[in-house]
RNA sequence: GCUGUUAUAGCUCAGUGGUAGAGCACUUCCUUGGUAAGGAAGAGGUCCCGAGUUCAAGUCUCGGUAACAGCUCCA
């Protein structure tokens, strides 16, 4: 007999060589239908795995990630299975789970092109193969087998993959006519995959390198129930209407033209509104915190970055020189502002008495994207950059990294970002060469971020490779509305740059020394954070912020006085309300799509007018009452003033 | 940059080698008023650009441009 350990920490007694299954079964009949997969002492296992000595046991259902990633696999293995059938002679990549769902690269045979319109040709096939209920075998197999049996296949990918595996490692799991090389976990029969839907095909290098074949990847998602496939394709229909590229369209706060270029967005009046808003919001914070305002050109000389060292690392990749009639004169388009800003550090003698010097800029960069990067306001050509340069001795990295961190948290309060993510980018510690700056250097700002986060008690993930080439660096990554991983805040800890700039400050031993500079960008970019809000509040913004907080309604013409009357002294107390004006004398029509996105409507009618009243309606909200527009225009100015003081 | 898909009215989209279409929006008029209002008339098109095939191209072929999905990249 073994001990089995539950999650809850109760003990039970099961026959050595226990399967998963059998201790579902052992619980409830239910459980046992539901379960998916178990984990073993930490490790993820097929449920009919044997269990021959004391151990942690989990099992895993469909609401926990683990059931639903060895769900996922067995289905990429199920959609590899369908394509080896429809395509014979289809090669194989990799076909692992991901966030939502799963994928598998494959390479067709010569001449076939998997298209969208194949796709419901692969879920019937899939469907098929679910029907005939195949168990999922697992096996162990020496390397040189493995080398064998799948260079029989002709499958070269595989083959490459077992290359790099060691001896004694590799297992292979087979349903039906399809065997896959894969470390598991699986289901034990693909009979529980109920509904497949293919979503999309792209292509993917092999192994992610450019250099290399690229391979068709096909993505689907699969359930366990119908209904659950369902709920997926109506989630993602309501993903798509928060895009923001949809809604920047039909609330016109945005535009692209084709004549300007590509990547170059152009802001119209209510996005403008709403950026400077933005601003606005961060100026204040900023001055709080010690910040100073500065401004510089949108270009600089060569030579600027040629010694911030920008020059040759991008030099090549970025929109080039800009020629002046003067022979041999080259300035770029500014594709970040420090430089500037390290001239303006170095403009004059600094003490340390002066330090930390925090130079903020909203600055508009240029940054010559590839073009298959290009995606709405999240990745663009020119953008500006909420950016900030801190100036500060070495003891005061610490201290002032925890308050640039305050500075963010404050942001993401107020607009409700909740589910953001925080990364700590180090460098890749077997590829030193890619980036500029001594080990000591980098050891020393690496773990002023590390210490940081711990000190703030926020929870990082680490990346290693993922640093700048000129330091470390902690991002706040948001999704946006389809799940997209977007980075927004960002802090940077450099020692590199003010040593090519020889930056100084006189220390309290009258010796000169250098300064660190922190780089912080709150927002990130104006363009990408306000994709991102867009896609959080669905183009519903908190109501500071939204273009027009209040609509005016006056039932007849008979009160278009008493409208233009209440617009006049809204305007007054800074309440941002337009006149919905079917004939257009005193307003406009207001569209129907703008009209949703307006917080409050006020209908003003012959009782209204008469006694100086307004009718409420809250927007998802409906009827509020009446009350003396006096009153109202108070009532939402204390709202906005709630919201906007508390940070 | 790479692979694939797409490009028709302001927006969302139909369109079968043979006269350019719908809904919404827009303009004018009428009706109307506590709300995705109704009626009548009207205006709006380089069918992305350029070549080719054809008696004939929005439609087929090739090239370019832009957008979309993914990959690679992201100071």
């Amino acid at each position: 007999m073994i001990k089995i350990t539950f999650p809850d920490g109760s003990i039970r007694e099961y026959e050595s060589g226990v399967t998963g299954l059998q201790i579902a079964e052992s619980i409830s009949s239910r459980l046992a239908q539901d379960v998916l997969a178990c984990g073993v002492n930490g490790e993820t296992v097929e449920l009919n795995r044997p269990i021959c000595e004391d151990a942690n046991v989990v099992l895993y259902k469909w609401e926990d990630a683990e059931g639903k990633h060895a769900f996922w696999h067995t289905s990429a293995h199920l959609m590899a299975e369908a394509l080896q059938e429809l395509y014979p002679g289809t090669q194989f990549g990799i076909g692992p789970a991901i966030e939502t769902g799963f994928y598998y690269d494959v390479m067709p045979p010569a001449g076939v092109v998997i298209r969208e319109a194949d796709f419901v040709n692969i879920e019937k096939k899939m469907t098929e193969l679910v029907a005939r209920k195949e168990d999922v075998v697992r096996k162990s197999i020496s390397k040189q087998d493995a080398i064998e049996f799948f260079g029989n296949l002709g499958q070269t990918y595989k083959n490459e993959l077992i290359e790099e595996l060691e001896d004694g490692q590799i297992t292979t799991y087979t349903q039906g006519n399809f065997t896959d090389l894969c470390r598991g976990p699986h289901l034990t029969n693909t009979s529980a995959i109920k509904a497949v839907k293919v979503t999309a095909v792209s292509s993917a290098y092999w192994r992610g390198d450019e250099k290399r074949p690229q391979m068709t990847r096909i993505y689907a998602v699969s359930f366990p129930k119908k209904k659950l496939l369902d709920e997926y394709l109506t989630l993602m229909e309501e993903a798509k209407k928060r895009d923001h590229r949809k809604i920047g369209k039909e609330m016109e706060l945005f535009m692209f033209s084709d004549r300007v270029g590509k990547g170059l967005p152009m802001w119209l009046p209510k996005g403008t509104a709403l950026r400077l808003r933005l601003e606005d919001f961060l100026k204040k914070i900023q001055k709080r915190y010690g910040y100073q305002q500065v401004m510089t050109p949108h270009i600089g000389g060569k030579n600027l970055y040629v010694t911030s060292g920008h020059y040759a690392h991008y030099g090549k990749d970025s929109f080039q020189p800009i020629q002046t009639p003067e022979e041999g004169e080259e300035y770029l388009l500014k594709p970040m502002n420090c430089p500037h800003h390290c001239e303006i550090f170095a403009w004059k003698p600094r003490s340390y008495k002066d330090l930390p010097i925090r130079l903020a800029e909203f600055g508009t960069v240029y940054r010559y994207e590839q073009s298959g990067e290009l995606h709405g306001l999240t990745r663009v050509r020119s953008f500006t950059q909420d950016d900030a340069h801190i100036f500060c001795r070495p003891d005061q990295v610490k201290s002032e990294f925890i308050r640039v961190m305050e500075i963010i948290q404050i942001i993401f309060g107020a607009l409700k970002f909740e589910n953001f993510e925080a990364q700590i980018s180090l460098r890749d510690p077997n590829n030193t060469e890619k980036y500029i700056g001594s080990d000591e250097v980098w050891a020393e700002a690496e773990n002023a971020i590390i210490e940081a986060c711990r000190e703030k008690g926020l929870p990082a993930r680490v990346e290693l490779g993922e640093a700048a080439f000129y330091g470390p660096k902690l991002d706040f990554m948001v999704k946006d509305a389809l799940g997209r991983r977007w980075q927004l805040g960002t802090i940077q800890v450099d020692y590199n740059l003010p040593e090519r700039f020889k930056l100084e400050y006189t220390g309290e031993d009258n010796q000169k020394h250098r300064p660190v500079m922190i780089h912080r960008a709150p927002f990130g970019s104006m363009e990408r954070f306000c994709a991102v809000l867009i896609e959080h509040t669905a183009g519903h913004f908190p109501l500071w912020l939204t273009p027009d907080q209040v609509a005016i309604l006056p039932i007849s013409e008979k009160f278009n006085d008493y409208a233009k009357q209440l617009a006049a002294y809204f305007d007054e107390q800074d309440v941002r309300a337009i006149v919905d004006d079917r004939n257009e004398k005193i307003g406009r029509k207001i569209r129907d799509n703008e009209m949703k996105r307006i917080p409050y409507m006020l209908i003003v009618g012959e009782k209204e007018a008469a006694e100086g009243l307004v009718a409420v309606r809250k927007q998802g909200e409906g009827d509020q009452g009446t009350m003396k527009f006096e009153d109202f225009a108070k009532k939402i100015n204390e709202e906005v003033q709630n919201m906007t003081n508390k940070y």
